[in-house]
DNA sequence: TATATTTGGACAATTATTGTCCTAAAAAAT
DNA sequence: ATTTTTTAGGACAATAATTGTCCAAATATA
């Protein structure tokens, strides 16, 4: 048993919201967007659109890459999750990322 | 430099197909849609959707499971290296792949 | 050089996502 | 206990993204 709570995306901002004792209704208006929206994204069961993750990083002054990194992390366990697929694909997907990351070095010499 | 050849979903699938010695047009033809599509999903411009990763596996013989993984593993390189992050997120991305199957667990017997 | 294949863009049709509004349920305050 | 505020969740139109189709140019093959 170790932590595994507020581990994702909706529910660590919602943390974040919660204990600076904040209603849906103040985050939203600051992030320009609907109390309801918020609260489906707290829930998961709406995705945050790259701007908001943007806002809320400020908002709460949050590392953004960090946020993001959240965001990402969630969408693909469930994106492998939902395709009935486990984490192998996960090392797969690592070693395309060196493939192109070694790629793109090469471009940018040549 | 160990093999890093046809490693990508349209890679590979172009060398399913020409090892065949198939033109686009035919194959294309199996699949029910443009051989230009066809082009330009084995050229990583364009997604295929996912009938017709279905319908590859079963016109080419291989593992559709397998097929699916190596397109998945595409796609999350690529945003991983979109949003400018890095290998990380896929170790969390595992974690909560860990965590979302026992919280599933938990729930089938509750 | 003729023929077939591949590439790549333009465009409409379809599908998915987003933002907004509304009502009911739950929680908190008085 | 009742009022007020917050949260949950659905319906719907507006917007954006994806897909399928067609066409023409470039490349490769015969």
């Amino acid at each position: 048993m170790s932590g595994q709570t507020n581990v994702f995306f909706g529910e660590y901002i919602r943390e974040l919201r919660t204990l600076r004792k904040l209603p849906l209704r103040k985050v939203a208006s600051e992030l320009d967007i609907d109390p309801s929206t918020l609260g489906k994204i707290e829930r998961s069961t709406r995705r945050p659109p790259k701007e908001i993750i943007d806002k809320l990083a400020s908002i709460f002054n949050v590392d953004l890459a960090r946020l993001k990194s959240i965001y990402l992390s969630d969408k693909i366990s469930f994106e492998v999750l939902s395709e009935g697929l486990d984490k192998e694909v996960l090392e797969e997907a690592e070693q395309k990322i060196n493939i192109l990351k070694s790629r793109n070095a090469y471009e940018k010499n040549s």
